[in-house]
DNA sequence: CGCCTTTGACCTGCGC
DNA sequence: GCGCAGGTCAAAGGCG
């Protein structure tokens, strides 16, 4: 058995990957996350040839897409330069001055008076910018601040989580080592977040090798025997993208998974016993597997660029689609979990499907977390409806009232079998999609009856055309907030957006990062947000809208 | 020469 | 138990 090729049977060779990543590594990060984004490829990308099918070079040329190219000109009012609003500002100083006046003597005192006023408000002008700036600057420190609080609540929360488990007698993490260094190292938890990463993760990098090596020659993440599952007493590894619900790194021992929320549900959903608890695991488990986030999205590209790099491992014909699909593997980072399918559509060969599974375990660039987050939330989301918890609905629909204020049709959740999957598709227009909808109803797949995924609300999509509205790209403010149901945080942010949108980074950023902070909030189902892909699967759909795509996603693959 | 993609074989899960 | 489909592996070949 262990000598055979496929399956589980291998021993895995992180030493490619690691290769890989060291030379990854020594590139500059600006050039190998850089994604311009131009939705307007849609039209004005040639058909691709059968080479940029066959090839998925992440070098590619193929065009990039530059989703609001013609934003930026418009957005621009909403940060005037200091030049232009010097400029301006006599202008507008005329609407004081307009009474006027008989004598000579009083237009001459009037032209003092309008040069003094206009001083005054160019220097009120001067004064307002350098304050918008330093607002600008605040918000910035506010980001980090919101995020790093986020990531210690997370924590905190999973370590409750872990810990009233243990007393239930279902969770045992006792022997997991992985958790010890961040959640129980110390009492107090002494907190040290990883961007939108499993926290404890990343410092084991070896982790692959170890469990190679340990299981006859196991395949350190596929292999789902339970010979497997036992083996890998070290789970580190699997706890760092367990966020979405990959099922197959876990081991039954092992499953203490503090940020696993699919392991919590099994665990606290099945009564106390192992034995008793090891059905229920199984039963869920066939109902759980893996939560998946699919992308629809209009590219000619082989495959979307998300900021990540991607290794093909192989390629099939999937049955009723005549499109192959591909398989990827994340390669950022060595042992990295998260995998994708993509495959076009087979009604609309103009549509490509990706499909994330799994959570990153290694810090991701902005461009990368814009959509890592969003999948992440999204998985994060359709995780915690299937809660058993009786507040699961509630939880649901807190989300996506919080992570999505315009949930629409945009995005679907399946429930069908095997995999709980999430697909948010951009290639509708936000316009038809954005607006009232009776409030989301999630359900979880358990919840759920298999054969009505498409009747199911639609919830995700407007993840990322919030982020795009965040971005300050898609729409003006004012738009934006008229657009946008009451929401505290969403009309903040949208106001803030527009001085903050000159800064495409720190959009990405800020798009990812409220995207993944307003959907840990709710996190109380107890899942878990790791970032990275999570396992869900998003559909992207642009559609051709330019705009609609948080920034930081670009199509064509670098 | 090394890395990446391709591709056939193999494993696993599931339905009948 | 058998067959099918999805998913994965790794040797082979291509490319830079």
């Amino acid at each position: 058995m262990d000598f055979k090729g496929g399956g589980g049977g291998l021993t895995f060779d992180p030493k490619p990957f690691r290769a890989l990543n060291k030379r990854r590594q020594s590139l500059d990060p600006a050039a190998v996350f850089e994604f311009p984004i131009n939705l307007a490829c849609r039209e004005a990308a040639p058909p691709p040839t059968s080479q940029e099918e066959k090839r998925s070079s992440p070098a590619a040329p193929f065009s990039e897409w530059t989703f609001f190219p013609a934003r930026k000109s418009s957005g621009q009012p909403l940060l005037i330069s200091p030049s232009r609003r010097r400029n301006s500002s006599p202008l507008m100083s005329t609407g004081l001055q307009l009474a006027n006046t008989a004598s000579d003597q009083s237009m001459v005192d009037e032209d003092e008076k309008d040069e003094a006023a206009g001083k005054t408000e160019l220097e009120a002008m001067q004064a307002e910018l350098a304050r918008m700036t330093e607002e600008n600057q605040k918000l910035r420190g506010l980001l980090t601040q919101v995020t790093n609080s986020y990531n210690s609540l997370q924590m905190h929360f999973m370590a409750l989580m872990q810990r009233r488990g243990t007393q239930g007698g279902e969770f045992r993490q006792a022997d997991d080592p992985s958790i010890k260094p961040e959640v129980n190292g110390s009492g107090t938890t002494p907190i040290v977040p990883r961007q939108f990463m499993d926290l404890g993760l990343a410092t084991d990098a070896e982790e692959p090798s170890t469990n190679s090596s340990a299981g006859a020659g196991s395949h350190d993440t596929s292999s789902p025997s339970p010979a497997n599952r036992e083996r890998s007493g070290n789970s580190k590894e699997m706890i760092a993208f367990d966020g979405g619900g990959f099922r197959r790194e876990e081991s039954p021992e092992n499953s203490s998974h503090v940020w696993a929320p699919t392991t919590m549900q099994s665990k606290l959903g099945g009564g106390g016993g192992d034995a008793g608890s090891k059905a229920m695991e199984q039963a869920q488990e066939a109902t759980m597997r893996k939560a998946r986030v699919s992308v629809r999205a209009r590219s000619e590209a082989p495959m979307i660029t998300d900021g990540c790099q991607w290794r093909k491992y192989g390629q099939k014909m999937a049955k009723g689609n005549p499109c192959p699909r591909a398989y990827y593997r994340c390669t950022m980072a060595s042992g990295c979990p998260v995998r994708k399918q993509v495959q076009r559509c087979a009604e609309d060969r103009s549509i490509l499907i990706t499909t994330y599974e799994g959570n990153h375990n290694h810090p991701l660039p902005p461009a990368a977390m814009a959509m890592a987050s969003t999948t992440s939330a999204a998985a994060t989301m359709l995780l915690s409806g299937s809660m058993p918890s009786n507040d699961g609905l509630m939880n649901n629909n807190i989300l996506a009232r919080t992570i999505l204020p315009c949930s629409s049709s945009m995005a679907t959740i399946s429930a069908s079998a095997p995999f709980p999957t999430v697909t948010l598709d951009l290639t509708q227009s936000p316009n038809t999609l954005q607006y009232p909808r009776p409030p989301p109803q999630f359900h979880s797949p358990a919840q759920l009856p298999p054969p009505q995924p498409s009747s199911l609300p639609q919830i995700f999509g407007h993840a990322l055309y919030n982020q795009s509205k965040f971005s300050g790209l898609h729409m003006s403010a004012g738009e934006t907030a008229k657009s946008l149901e009451p929401h505290n945080l969403a009309d903040t942010v949208s106001a803030a957006t527009a001085a903050i949108t000159a800064d495409p980074n720190f959009t990405a950023a800020l798009a990812a990062a409220i995207t993944s902070i307003i959907g840990g909030a709710h996190q109380q189902g107890g899942s878990s947000n790791n970032g990275g892909g999570g396992n869900t699967s998003v559909m992207v759909n642009n559609g051709g809208n330019a705009g609609k795509l948080p920034a930081g996603w670009n199509f064509p693959t670098s």
